[in-house]
DNA sequence: GTCGATGTTCGATTTTCTTCGAACTTTCTC
DNA sequence: GAGAAAGTTCGAAGAAAATCGAACATCGAC
């Protein structure tokens, strides 16, 4: 596996990360992660219809918005959100996206 | 002037609401309304550095997105936000952008 | 009524996303 | 080592978004 590049919560900017959160398959990643408290997955934990490289994809974008943290392991990447870190820099924001019911 | 539709939010997505804070000028336009308090805003009075064409389409994808209303006042469209049914929909996004202070 | 200002709409262009398949690397298992 | 499994990378294709200029409509002022 390689190893990944993982911005500094500052250098992060909230139109990325609004970016990030836009798409759907995103959204549910890190909602799902939301929900699972601090347990790790890898990018295959996540069923999402798509293909391996749209996978590989969505899972970088959320990286370079500073949402989660990605580590090799075996031949698996373990994906983990950066909460506090990210509580830090955008306070509120995975509270509100926890918080989040779907359309009304 | 026209008039304009503005959709209920229950029927708002957050990818939506994502979508539409991604833009930096579409940013910058809600934090000035939420620095402004209650005062209503004209295209016009937001400085953009676009064409008049592009400043009509933004504040399009914010209204659509729920975050504001829009009313036709002679020939200028007062706008405002809204603050509270967005609120109650997403609780805490608008005091999550308005605490935002740039790249650190 | 004519003019200037404010916006909107339309069509076109450019840029940015999303998605895929194919080829590749790394690691685990047999 | 051979094969399978997990991801990544690399184009390429298609969809969506941003931007502009030009034409248009509406309103206020004169």
């Amino acid at each position: 596996m390689k190893s990944y590049r993982h911005p500094a919560l500052r250098s992060v900017t909230l139109p990325v990360v609004m970016q990030a959160l836009s798409d759907p398959w995103r959204l549910k990643i890190v909602r799902l992660m939301l929900e699972a408290g601090d347990r790790a997955f890898t990018c295959s934990d996540v069923p999402m219809d798509v293909g391996k490289a749209t996978r590989s994809h969505h899972f970088q974008v959320l990286r370079e918005a500073g949402l989660i943290r990605m580590r090799p392991v075996g031949n698996t990447c373990q994906t983990t959100l950066r909460r506090e870190e990210f509580e830090k820099r955008f306070p509120g924001l995975l509270a509100m996206v926890a918080a989040y019911k779907g359309r009304r």
